[in-house]
DNA sequence: CTGTTAGGGAACGCAAACGTTTTTTATTGG
DNA sequence: CCAATAAAAAACGTTTGCGTTCCCTAACAG
């Protein structure tokens, strides 16, 4: 995912910008391959092809390196909320299914840092604030905001426009994809949309 | 000074399964505080008030210490299930709410091992296999099989009976308690099986 | 072209765990 | 009561990663 533009083909030294990429998918690859408990400042130098000094000036600790790779990739669930909720066509359904296609990219991506992130939360509060603010509230406003969307659409019984309902697809991707580490195809993404979410907020009582 | 009449009060050396016992507490208590990155033999051992020599007899690594120590407490979710099962009194809706209330216990006070051993299982075949094996299933099927006795009783769509809603409770409240580090009430629960369990699973279209 | 900035890479001393070994001692079975 | 056993505790050398510092040079600005 590097910058390989109109460039030298070696480009011997990174700099700014390219060079925190370069850290920053050393950081993923890392974490995947040898998990965080074994994850060291040291690995990921030699993986980013960068001194440790380089990593040091940047970042304090290693959850802030982590936690920084992290929300530089899937910082903002934003962007794509703003362009899902502009969709004014698309039926409810359909942007729940595109919604859950992009989680599924991201735990699949960043199962290992999600773990990581989750682990570390728990005894670091500024961490699990940022992970709140930054991952989690964003992406339960989403579904919240998609709910009230099929609302204003017909598609949606205005009581269902809760945080139980917004939580449920969410809950049930990242269950088996970030817990129990099984992959969850889009047809089975569609199946937890079909079978369970539509029922439950649907305007139209039998609808599957 | 020394003899304490009634009992005594200075167990000075502990051997075999109280041993152990003492080293599975001070596993989880170790976990709980310092978490997986920062856990080491060492501390187990301290806290344990035992030697790291008699650590090493009975577990080669961090790996099968930590497993080890997970399932002898969590290990069997079977008797549980079996009580649930032969209570053939209860409406399957209030097993439900026990069951979730048992996985709000454990996934309480096992949160940071629960997560420690989803870090670790990603690259250990053996412990996945392992924690599939011993936990993921038999959750599963307790789920199935409360499902099925539903429809037995009348009270569940035969084919409501599937993977999918059987797994809808235990991701809500893992999601919840394991990923996101929120505590879950009893009350909360009850919501989660009656507002999009039940509805879902139910014979009586409009029940809730 | 030149001076400044910042990265690459190696070396440093330090601290923490590692896993082992040894010594001492409590417990238990005979 | 006496061996045999196994646990507690400390000491061990080793490894590993920490965070820092150093020198040298590539990259960039002027």
């Amino acid at each position: 995912m590097t910058a390989v533009a109109t460039a030298p083909a070696i480009r011997q030294r990174k700099r700014g910008a390219a060079l925190e990429d370069a850290i920053h998918d050393a950081v993923f690859a890392e974490l995947t391959e040898v998990g965080y408990a074994a994850f060291t400042i040291e690995a990921v130098a030699v993986r980013a092809k960068t001194g440790k000094a380089s990593i040091y000036r940047r970042w304090e600790t290693k959850v802030d390196l982590v936690m920084d790779a992290f929300l530089a990739r899937f910082g903002g669930p934003d962007e794509i909320v703003g362009e899902l909720l502009a969709d004014s066509e698309a039926p409810t359904r359909d942007l729940l299914v595109k919604l859950a296609t992009r989680i599924c990219e991201v735990s699949d991506e960043a199962g290992e840092v999600i773990r990581a992130v989750a682990c570390e939360a728990t005894r670091d509060p500024e961490l699990a604030a940022a992970v709140e603010q930054k991952v989690h509230r964003p992406k339960h406003q989403a579904f919240v905001g998609l709910l009230q969307r099929g609302v204003d659409r017909g598609e949606v019984r205005p009581d269902a426009v809760c945080g139980l309902y917004a939580d449920i697809l969410p809950a049930m991707l990242t269950y088996r994809m970030v817990l129990n580490n099984q992959p969850v195809t889009e047809a089975e993404a569609a199946q937890i949309i079909d079978k369970a979410v539509m029922p439950l907020i649907s305007t139209t009582p039998g609808a599957g």
